[in-house]
DNA sequence: ACCTGAACACCGTTCAAGT
DNA sequence: ACCTGAACACCGTTCAAGT
């Protein structure tokens, strides 16, 4: 007797998704997201056995969006570094609550790590033609380090003293930029 | 009638900072505090209202902790920006539970955010030092975003696609001093 | 196959009561 | 002044029972 699915995979994700983005990760309990589709608490672990895989699929879904972001930002006009680092920035700073997430350790094992990288890889490709192949690895783990730290600063409220934050970014992107191409 | 204390706050904290050193913050329970010290949950509220105080408490002695072992490098022969930036991953690497909450936001309000902004404060005179007075908080931000980016993902497991890790750390510190100094 | 109610262990937090 | 036990609301998670 197979049973109607009163909700789906993808809205269980999209419902986990908005409620990280609207109200942080400890917001997150199994009962918050299955009341959203409808359902209750216990249900969810036919779909996920435990609370860590279920934020796993929100980072999942969070990483793909970041990418479509990041890819439509290369394409456009003009240097492709610069538009895709404002680009990761401008979506950090619309989901505060999120970008902290997509980084951070958590329990490993999964597709995880790997999308992490595919997300940096289309990075790596302009800086190696920058700084050349020699030192495409150190130069994109320095521009993606200082890009990520950036914004988690920037996020954690780290940029206190004054003068413009916005500033600094562009300052900071110029400086990286010029500083790989020689 | 003024009744003994059975613990005392500097014992509160440091059995709270061993407990997120070891077991991270999710380990940091009131309960788990609490009977480190030979007391009951319940009790820890005459100390702290409520657990993010603690958490609080726990984030600045690892802060003054940290500032110790920064004082100490900047007095080594050689460059102090060298210097102080090796120390500070090598603080961050020796406890990898409790480096993410140092700049992680939280909530909000006391002389957290003070505190670490003292923090990179001799970091911003050596820098000023470099790269000139216009720019000295820029140039700071860049350096400080790209040190706090590069443990939080080393940290996070993000350097995943082979290569030294140190090597990178280093190609990010030269490139970065030289670049800085002109 | 999917969903539910009931149950368990564990939290943070409050509070009246003890010394 | 500091500590405790009991209590409350809330969690993650399990599981037998429903459809």
């Amino acid at each position: 007797m197979p049973a109607l699915a009163r909700t789906s995979a993808e809205a269980v994700v999209t419902a986990a998704l908005a409620i990280v983005e609207r109200e942080g990760a400890d917001a997150l309990s199994m009962q918050a997201v299955a009341s959203a589709v409808g359902i209750k608490g216990p249900s969810l672990y036919k779909r996920y056995a435990d609370r860590e895989l279920l934020l796993d699929d929100v980072v999942r879904a969070a990483l793909q969006d970041l990418e479509e972001k990041l890819a439509a930002a290369r394409k456009k006009p003009g240097d492709p570094l610069h538009a895709m680092a404002r680009a990761f920035r401008a979506y950090a700073l619309k989901r505060p609550r999120l970008y902290p997430l997509l980084f951070a350790a958590r329990r490993e094992g999964g597709d995880l790590q790997a999308r992490r990288a595919e997300l940096v890889q289309p990075l790596l490709g302009h800086i190696a033609g920058l700084v050349g192949e020699a030192h495409a690895l150190d130069g994109a783990r320095l521009f993606t380090a200082w890009l990520h730290g950036f914004i988690s600063m920037e996020l954690g409220g780290a940029f206190q003293m004054g003068g413009s934050v916005e500033q600094a970014f562009e300052f900071g992107l110029e400086h990286l930029v010029a500083g790989l191409r020689r």
